[in-house]
DNA sequence: GTATGAGTTTGCGTATACATTAATTCCCTG
DNA sequence: CAGGGAATTAATGTATACGCAAACTCATAC
């Protein structure tokens, strides 16, 4: 996330913590929260708690609901599927941008280290790696893409999805597939080929959104 | 903008009167402000006033330093160019999924009001109430591409380049191509072919971009 | 003339007190 | 017993107080 700048302030930890708490599932989404107790929770009073209450607010992850307290959001698959639209589109651009730019090799070292990241967590069977590596593999293409703005969007709702994608971590299939679109990816960037990459990555992001709801729908998860 | 919901309060209103400011010029881009200033011209405490900042610093109107107050967002032309990719693509999106989702003429009736009036507009000369039945037009478009994700993003970043764009919009010449751009994308849509209807637009808006970004440099206006 | 450092000022970040208002309770009435 | 409304409660929204740290001033030393 394009989190540069502003350290130290209670209302920062507050973000920072609240975020935490919201990602690891102890805010569960749908449930409400007062200030208060969010403030004693973290030790501070309510100013920086409401600042970061309305901060988070903005950024979609929850809402604050006049004298009822803070709301996690809850996204309906309704919701995941305008967000993936959203995703798809920018990062597709991302990759257009970056493959016409004509990175070097060497400029793409980053990407291929994820890639291969990726590759040896499949092989290990370990989900958590592969995740990790698949999310520093898509946060550089955006980097790449060079437009400051779409980073900062697809980072806002990466983190929004960021529950469902865990979720679903575990109960998808082993994603050989997605393996191959990043090395084909990563081949049409570095051949400059714009359009090539734009429409591997779109594709790439379509499937990965259509099992997504998939299996959301086969689990009967409506809300998360 | 998408401002539904959270009515009268004072922080409320600061939002919307500061950013009356910032649109009417009167808090020109790239000044510093004191939280204690801007909540004595608005007649409330630095509370209120101070949770504003921190929601129009979200939607990149201002930032908040620390100690200097805020300063009013000012954009350069790369700022403007980063901005008009995302614009073009998400809107070309929105048309795209206008076009497929089918609407019958009657439901894009909104639609020719706003090419209507535009075409009234050009031919009294009248530019302001063209440039009002330009966003219109824009904005009930996003609004029949379905995604609420698209309206939240195109309504924040429109308002991040409104200056600029009441500013050149005077200096531009007569709009006549970009009726007929809106016509074409009118057919395109009630036809139903998604395709054309995304390229249309996608030209319509990279060229309105490049007109926008050339007059700035002619004008030698590198911040606002 | 410049640099350094103490002393002062200023403005923000946070805590806290208070006002406001929606929600709830609990009576009172029919 | 149900309905309604006044009183109470609860949680937010707002104002205010205060401490702290950055920025500034100004004098002094080199």
């Amino acid at each position: 996330m394009a989190d540069l700048a502003k350290p130290k302030s209670q209302m920062h930890r507050a973000v920072q913590d609240i975020r935490a708490l919201i990602f690891s599932g102890e805010l569960a989404a749908g449930t409400d929260h007062l200030e208060q107790e969010l403030a004693e929770r973290l030790g501070m009073s309510r100013t920086p708690v409401r600042e970061a209450t309305l901060l988070l607010e903005a950024q979609g992850l929850l809402e604050v609901r006049a004298r009822k307290g803070v709301r996690i959001q809850a996204l309906s698959p309704k919701d995941m599927t305008e967000i993936y639209e959203v995703l798809t589109e920018l990062e597709s651009l991302a990759a257009f941008r970056a493959a016409k730019i004509g990175y070097s090799r060497k400029a793409l070292a980053t990407l291929a280290t994820s890639i291969d990241a990726m590759d040896l967590a499949l092989e290990n069977g370990d989900r958590d790696a592969w995740a990790r590596a698949d999310e520093s593999f898509h946060d550089e293409l955006v980097a790449l893409g060079g437009n400051s703005r779409i980073q900062s969007i697809v980072a806002m709702y990466n983190d929004q999805v960021r529950r469902a994608r865990s979720l679903t971590l575990h109960m998808r299939p082993e994603p050989y597939q997605s393996n191959q679109d990043h090395r084909a990816l990563y081949e049409a960037i570095s051949k400059g080929d714009a359009k090539l990459a734009r429409s591997i990555h779109h594709a790439h992001r379509t499937g990965a959104q259509k099992m997504l709801i998939a299996l959301l729908m086969q689990f009967g998860l409506k809300q998360l």
